[in-house]
DNA sequence: TGATTGATTTTTGCATACAATATTACGCAT
DNA sequence: ATGCGTAATATTGTATGCAAAAATCAATCA
């Protein structure tokens, strides 16, 4: 049994940097302190900086040269352009989940949102949020398709750090997402993927609606 | 006039680098040496560990830990992963563009495999090569999606590094383009994004037939 | 009091040095 | 000649030092 240790510094702190973000305790615009981190972390700025640099490859970090590092903060349109590019792959990967007929992957999927009908208590209000996050990762997760979720790890952050809660309310999502489980039930790939891309386009003209009116 | 004048070292290396990879010079699965970038480009380690750090998230170069650093390479299944990530952007770009009604750009769009007719001489399929990028490239661009189009950067190198001529011939695409092109003309977004996805996952089955056969 | 200039401090970016690990080369025994 | 073990080498990962740029703060002047 290989035991698989991973001892390179600068992995462990890519790690607790994106963990500081993603837990919030980065929040979006803080300049990042390298020098708090080298006192926090317990090692030099070398592995700081190369971990930086990794996440700023990946879009969680924005560098301003000679100027600093920032944790990205995502702007409406920004927020809008999210929500077109979860239509369209969240779209393609439910359509191909159905084509491909993943059996297992699929009944899970159609079992989402069944005991949910309105009205929603307070309870069921946060129960529903975290369903609503499930059930779109684990859409991305059955696609099996690894580009797109190394992309799904980035943007589930985006939509958590953007705005705390759901964009629109249950009253209004719950009966599409009914309509997606419906056409995942009914094996329909098409019509589940263009419920899903419905279903997103309009939060993405809610977001809109919020960026002008602001 | 402001003088836009980046005098970091590590972008200039990492534009380099980059430049490298997307010119063919590091082919996928090259080891980088670090040493010799630094006589190469006459800089020390730390920019070029920068860069490649960078890199790494951007996921054009690996890391294997304490063994070195490789320019990604894909393989068969991953592109497929890829194809079916265009069909989806891509789709949705396009039925985004007509739908928000971007004049100009659908002209543009319009315009594409205008005169290419079958069957295709030796020069054409070169520049029917050609088009073929640049139709794709420039659906991602006016879909004035800024998310979108940082993916559109990597995949374009990904599928050029991956396959140097097209996955399909000319004979069997060119109708497939047509009916995009005719698509966007009638401006039938619902449409266009149909054909799109169409041809992608066309690609993506020749793609997993070339799999198996291995 | 308020604004501007200058000095101090902080932070970034780069280079270099060092330690740990992996690779390669070489010699030896079978 | 071939396989194995050890030494030499190369490369990675980390720490540190230093210069340049930026930010902060203080003092001066209007």
């Amino acid at each position: 049994m290989p035991k698989i240790e991973n001892t390179i510094l600068s992995d462990h702190v890519y790690e607790g940097i994106r963990d500081m973000i993603l837990g919030g305790e980065l929040p979006p615009g803080q300049k990042i302190n390298k020098n708090e981190l080298v006192e926090r972390l317990g090692v030099s700025l070398t592995p700081i900086n190369a971990a930086i640099s990794r996440l700023v490859g990946e879009k969680f970090i924005e560098q301003q040269s000679r100027y600093g590092f920032f944790v990205k903060a995502f702007d409406c349109k920004e927020m809008q352009d999210l929500y077109a590019v979860r239509a369209g792959l969240e779209g393609i990967a439910i359509r191909l989940c159905i084509e491909n007929g993943c059996e297992e992957e699929l009944q899970h999927l159609a079992s989402f949102f069944e005991d949910f009908r309105l009205p929603l208590s307070e309870d069921d209000k946060k129960r529903y949020a975290q369903e609503d996050k499930d059930f779109h990762s684990t859409i991305v997760k059955y696609s099996a398709n690894q580009i797109m979720q190394d992309m799904n790890l980035s943007y589930a952050y985006i939509i958590r750090s953007y705005q705390k809660g759901l964009i629109r309310a249950p009253e209004e999502t719950l009966e599409e997402h009914h309509a997606i489980v419906n056409a995942i039930k009914g094996r329909d790939g098409f019509l589940a993927q263009e419920m899903i891309i419905q279903h997103h386009l309009k939060s993405k003209e809610v977001l809109k609606q919020q960026c002008s009116s602001e």
